[in-house]
DNA sequence: ACTGATTTTGGGAGCGCTCCCAAAGACAGG
DNA sequence: CCTGTCTTTGGGAGCGCTCCCAAAATCAGT
């Protein structure tokens, strides 16, 4: 059907190792033979075929992308696509092709880490939303194969790129007792992810370094999801809290639905801060104060380190915090009390 | 490194062809050495290398799924995290792979095409959000390349999954209709998109239905996302509409925003119906009424039938239509009226 | 026991590429 | 003109698999 090397020499007039040296942009080949090869290539839409390269080369120039935990609510996230988004541009970019594994659970991570091993699907892998002692970092680090977190990493030694989630945490909180509110509520995360922990610890860090003491019955255990921030609010409610910091803003979406249905006005009874900024966050009403953090681009750098990592260009373990900031808006009060 | 085939058979005592049967399930193997070679198989934790097999059977055991207009803003729509899972799963579950491939304009479109008609990357592909005359279309139809499409197809005798937008739309404002509203109004989706001229039309259908003359004045032209609600809903406010029918729930959004900008209540003032039933959608105050359309289903769907396909078995031109249904929350007023 | 049909097994060829090595050509310098 | 060096080119081997065909083994039926 289509054209192979050996075609394309003859058309050309040369051998089969001169169109691959041409092709792979090998020094040693005359300018003109170069040219009038490029030309029967162009003319002709010729490409190598991958699998033979592959099969020689041993590198497939495929990248994968995982979540381990993409259970059906959790990758309703908008944060998902705006992940994606930024590892496809990227690879992309470096002429690299994009796959896409979503477990289910940990009786699927065990098929993915088979069909991801065997030599040949993909080069290495960017890894988000991992739990702890997630079965499939375990078995890449023991196979050394390549791999970039995104995320706080769950042990020593791993590359990963990730935002500074405690003191994000602490930057929102922190914003709230400026403010003047006195009993700060949390709803978490999912408390088995590092940085739901994390932004858990930069409440409590705020909450110590302002001299008050951290009471954990105004934390409620939340999963990121919206009806989670929906109970959690539920529940804060009676422990007389006057704003709440929820660690997504989804939560935060669940917490201002409840506080809607008992009546209570955001930001006056309840100040709400939340984390992610998302496209609806300025939209809800009020508008959303919440910590805004470089999904893309996160993203974008993990492929990036991924690619140098492959490359063997990367000084390991790697590490990046990409920066964030606070966005402040309706639902804190601080609008209203300049 | 990874064991081959050869090896295989050497540590059972056979040759290299048996254990490539036994692997690929061919008849005549004795019982005996069929049990022996999976043993070892199993032991040895062997995988075919995917590459070599391509190589000669020039089939990928990948799919790929592209959305040719990946704007940012657009893919950010929760919607395609739903799609994605169900084109995953089920890929997943009939052991294929899944390659992505995010569009950002039409000078994309054409690097996309060359990488993949590359014969051995992927075997089809489900094709999502595509515009009126998508090149990428074309080509795909002029290479003969296997291709499902989710949406309503640009032409005749593609392979489609669809929801049927005009007439859902036509429910949606029926409804209103039922309801008393008189100047209902619209907000459409971005009209190079099929989808979004269908549910115009649904929207003209209901209007002409009723005896009513579908005044254009009442129609603001948007893109699907959460601004052009916003704008579109500013714009029909001036042609004192009492009800208006997104396209997507997106844009409810920003038509909701608008409103309470202008302190009308929905919906006493204004009352809303919206389109694709996002999880967000039942959390805004008021919930929003909206169509439900079974977004991962959709996936699930079109990967079904790529794959059957591939395998012949698939009646070509082949159209479905999934269901969709009216939820009715407090945003169109059906709730105060009873 | 011998023949022919049938089941089971082994080995060669080849998929399309890259890489290595050797051959050929170009070019100085004596 | 010949030798040695350097650049450019060609062809063989081999990556790991599937598929085809032929050889070997098994099994009936005389």
């Amino acid at each position: 059907m289509s054209k192979n090397l050996e075609d394309i020499a003859r058309l050309a007039g040369v051998s089969r190792s001169t169109v691959s040296r041409v092709i792979n942009g090998h020094p040693h080949v005359s300018e003109l033979t170069r040219r009038r090869v490029m030309e029967v290539v162009k003319r002709e839409g010729f490409f190598p075929n991958p699998a033979a390269r592959t099969l020689v080369t041993q590198r497939t120039r495929v990248l994968g992308f995982i979540t381990p935990q993409a259970l059906p609510d959790v990758f309703a996230d908008p944060y998902f696509p705006a992940l994606i988004q930024g590892i496809s541009s990227t690879a992309n970019q470096y002429d690299y092709a994009l796959m896409l594994w979503l477990g289910e659970g940990t009786e699927e991570e065990e098929r993915f880490y088979h069909r991801i091993r065997q030599t040949g699907l993909i080069d290495g892998v960017v890894v988000a939303s991992v739990v702890d002692d997630d079965p499939l970092i375990a078995h890449f680090v023991e196979d050394r194969f390549p791999f970039v977190l995104i995320g706080p990493p769950p042990r020593e030694g791993l590359n990963s790129i990730d935002i500074d989630n405690r003191h994000a945490a602490r930057v929102a909180v922190e914003h709230l007792i400026h403010l003047g509110y006195q009993r700060i509520g949390m709803i978490t995360g999912w408390l088995k992810m590092p940085s739901a922990r994390a932004r858990l610890d930069g409440y409590r860090d705020a909450l110590r370094m302002a001299g008050r003491s951290a009471s954990d019955s105004r934390i409620a255990e939340g999963n990121f999801l919206e009806p989670s921030g929906y109970m959690g609010m539920k529940m804060l409610l009676h422990q007389d809290v006057d704003a709440v910091f929820c660690a997504s803003d989804t939560m935060a979406v669940g917490a201002m639905r409840a506080l809607h249905e008992e009546r209570l006005r955001v930001p006056d009874d309840v100040a709400l801060v939340g984390f992610d900024d998302l496209p609806i966050s300025a939209a809800l009403s009020p508008p959303l104060t919440t910590i805004r953090q470089p999904i893309r681009r996160l993203g974008s750098v993990a492929t990036e380190a991924l690619i140098n990592l492959l490359d063997g260009a990367l000084a390991t373990p790697y590490h990046v915090l990409l920066p964030t900031e606070l966005v402040i808006r309706g639902s804190c009060g601080a609008l209203l009390k300049r």
